[in-house]
DNA sequence: CTGAAAGCGCTAACAT
DNA sequence: ATGTTAGCGCTTTCAG
């Protein structure tokens, strides 16, 4: 790395007179000037911007001129739309506010996630945004030394912790209930956990699975109709196991005229896997997701939705966490819950 | 601001017991530790990355301070499918070598490039993957203080500096080719640059869009096919736009019985594009795209693409880069290219 | 007009 | 087991 030292050995003056010239010709006779002009630029010298940073913790404490800050953003995949497009809505939001955002893959492991903030964010981000921890606040509270934190969709309702949460309860039955407005009495439930299928109640309270679980559980209470007969198919969140979930539960998936899906990615294997035992959505079944993907609007047949507002949870992650970074006092943790609306179309 | 010093102070001790406790346990009592942490609690300590930075100048010009092991990732994009794929692939093929990716979106904007190299690659990364950058590799160098870096899919020729490339030229020459042995006399081309329909001949040749154009000229030539004569529909590579393009050039679209897309996200809104306009594909006309993103296999129909072996390319990167970063002589720079397929699906 | 010194918060290396 | 020292690149201060 060149340094004004090297700058001024290079022109024959100390570094101070570099500093001098390359920031404003403060009192520097023109010559000396252009000689360690000439110098920095064949040596190619960049000021470093690192140990500005070091100097303006002398000159000032709080955030003056330029700003250096950069945000954590610890996510369970990187390959799915959902999470993908909660990254890419968040490095947009930081950057409106100065916040340079560095995202991590967490793959759901809790030493991934332990790692993540040892060996990077704590060494240089100002907060962290974590989406579905596998930690417990208070672990991730230690670990980090107090930094600032969101979590993301991690509802576990004892946690001190500034949270915005999916509405999974509230846009669960809400999708029920737009289903059975259709006309649908016979509506099946994709995503479940495998434990779900034998045994309905011992629900883990802090989980999205479950969280939906339990709308679709109220919806259908209100409704009338008998928990324990809804046809939940257990399969991961993803599209190649919910296409396979299908074609092996190809007999229940018959007796149903509209499937539920845990989330959209999900209702796009489901869709693909209703064509592989020859349904057609909607004509033969309908389909619905949860979550609002860009991608459920373009896609053949569209894909009716619980489509979230991911922008507002990527905004209102930045902004809580951004106030908790400038406002170290200990106010009240915030808890939000994102808005959603039914995206009505082609599929139910 | 509360420095480690305060804290020592409070729990009276030095400023380096403080650092030692809160970093790692080294050689510290139980009961000294504990009262550290709880002066450090008490006073809201936080650790100040900026000072860190400062310090890991020192550390990071001798090189052989045991660094974190992390490289970081700038790419173009979050939230589209075939750079989520990738960053996702890089991620866990840096794991198992003991590596923690850092991921950041550059949305093809220089000023961000420039800002991630500064604020996050320089200061703690061990070397940076770069996709699709707008910087020239040599300013690359210079920012980035001749850090490691591996360049994907940014071929430009004259320029020193590991490459990885997708296999543009080819791929969509035998894309072309693919189309013509199946039957196909009138293909169209959807996603060129808006400039190429005015001026075919005009390239910029550092482009990947100009070298799949390329391609696809290649292969008419080879067939006989008078370049000019064949549609090129410009449209930027995202499923919206795609879908648009599609239903604003509804007649030449009606005059092709095949379309190549430039990528299979284009292609995915093209498919929707020609459902609107009430085409179907690919009984009415043929669709394939570029890349072989997973979400090809399980869209209806499933798309027929240029299948680029992207966790080659993933692994291949992580491989030069950490090659690159253990053996610091000068070695001769790599120019790899991806190997593809021709994934024969359902829309071709 | 120019430069030597001091010091920002932190930690590797060494000393006690 | 704990403390001391030095120093990362830069700029404010103040002496030459």
């Amino acid at each position: 790395m060149v340094t004004m030292k090297d700058v001024g050995r290079e022109a024959g003056v100390s570094a101070m007179t570099v500093s001098n010239v390359l920031r404003g010709n403060t009192n520097v006779t023109p010559e000396t000037a252009q000689r360690v002009r000439e110098a920095a630029d064949k040596l190619h010298y960049r000021l470093n911007t690192t140990s500005l940073s070091a100097r303006s913790l002398r000159v000032s404490a709080s955030r003056h001129g330029r700003n250096f800050s950069t945000i954590g953003l610890a996510i369970f995949e990187l390959d799915r739309p959902y999470p993908s497009q909660l990254a890419s809505l968040i490095s947009q939001a930081a950057e409106k506010r100065g916040y340079q955002t560095v995202v991590q893959e967490t793959r759901i492991n809790a030493d991934n996630e332990r790692s993540i903030i040892e060996r990077v964010s704590n060494q240089f981000c100002d907060g962290l945004i974590f989406s579905s921890s596998r930690l417990s606040a208070a672990e991730i509270e230690q670990l980090s030394n107090h930094r600032p934190t969101v979590l993301l969709d991690d509802d576990r309702p004892q946690q001190d912790i500034d949270t915005i949460l999916t509405p999974s309860e509230t846009g669960a039955q809400a999708a029920i209930e737009y289903l059975w407005s259709t006309g649908k009495r016979h509506i099946g439930i994709i995503g479940g956990l495998g434990e779900s299928l034998d045994e309905h109640e011992t629900f883990d309270s802090n989980d999205t699975r479950h969280r939906r679980l339990m709308g679709c559980r109220n919806a259908f209470d209100t409704l009338g109709v008998d928990w324990m007969s809804v046809p939940i198919i257990a399969t991961p969140w993803n599209d190649t196991d919910a296409r396979q979930a299908i074609i092996q539960n190809a007999d229940i998936v018959r007796s149903c005229d509209a499937l539920f899906c845990m989330t959209d990615t999900t209702a796009f294997g489901v869709i693909r896997g209703l064509k592989d035992i020859g349904l057609s959505v909607p004509d033969d079944i309908a389909v619905m997701g949860f979550d609002g993907i860009e991608m459920g609007a373009i896609m053949t047949p569209s894909l009716t939705t619980v489509a979230v507002d991911i922008p507002m949870v990527a905004q209102k992650a930045v902004d809580m966490l951004i106030e908790r970074i400038d406002d170290e006092s200990d106010r009240k943790r915030q808890r939000i819950v994102a808005d959603f609306h039914i995206a009505q179309r082609e599929s139910a």
